[in-house]
DNA sequence: TCATTAACACGGG
DNA sequence: CCCGTGTTAATGA
């Protein structure tokens, strides 16, 4: 597809005009299939993804080589990350994978300080900032002060949100590799999860109740 | 008390 | 048979 079309279809109600050509001429469509890599540890960041279509998670890697869930990004926003690193012209230091598949559009890294004169730019730059230093506050307050029940229980509820359907498919193991915990503990607050009615267990896919 | 690890049984594909 | 799931027992933080 065109790429003005694309990003007229997908982003004029967020930029003006000036800036939806320019968009139009740098930016580079992108399709990944769920659970492809976008972004590693230590990789160099080249360009800042706008999400159209689809949902990235977003990892913390600590010092032993364990993960955890940070947040998902849907369509129509980008990742604070990005807008880190551009400004100290530094490496990764989260991991994104593939929620979905999803589209993309990537914009070059050096864009996003030239596009700082146009009042939308700045308006979406500031608010996805924003955006993600909420969920940020959030993913610390999970893991800080809520006991591993609540956190399945909010981790399910994203990615509800993240997927648009109340059925996940998804494994107690890998759950359990995100929230960096053992399977038997998600498997026993599924189980408790499913008796409270909050949710229905099948194998390989929870389904989300009451969301 | 609650998480982890290992171990085992059950069942569906 | 292999994998996901449900559960228990032992151990530790």
């Amino acid at each position: 597809m065109d790429n003005s079309v694309l990003v007229n279809e997908n982003f004029s109600f967020l930029f003006e005009k000036d800036l939806l050509n320019e968009m139009a001429t740098v930016a580079r469509y992108k399709i990944v299939k769920k659970d492809e890599f976008l972004m590693d540890i230590g990789q160099e960041m080249t360009f800042m993804p706008l999400i159209i279509s689809g949902a990235i998670k977003v990892f913390r890697t600590d010092n032993d080589g364990d993960d955890y869930i940070l947040y998902f990004i849907e369509g129509g926003d980008t990742c604070a990350m990005t807008l880190n690193c551009c400004i100290k012209g530094a490496k990764s230091e989260i991991k994104a994978i593939a929620e979905t598949d999803s589209e993309l559009l990537l914009i070059p890294i050096h864009k996003l300080e030239d596009w700082l004169h146009f009042k939308s730019w700045r308006s979406f730059v500031f608010g996805s900032y924003n955006n993600r230093f909420s969920e940020m506050l959030e993913a610390v307050d999970s893991l800080a002060f809520m006991n591993m029940n609540a956190r399945v229980l909010k981790y399910l509820k994203d990615k509800v949100l993240a997927n648009k359907s109340e059925f996940l498919e998804i494994t107690h193991n890998t759950i359990s590799l995100e929230l960096n915990t053992s399977r038997v503990v998600i498997s026993r607050i599924l189980k408790k999860l499913e008796i409270d009615n909050q949710i229905k267990l099948h194998r390989n896919q929870i389904e989300v109740i009451n969301f």
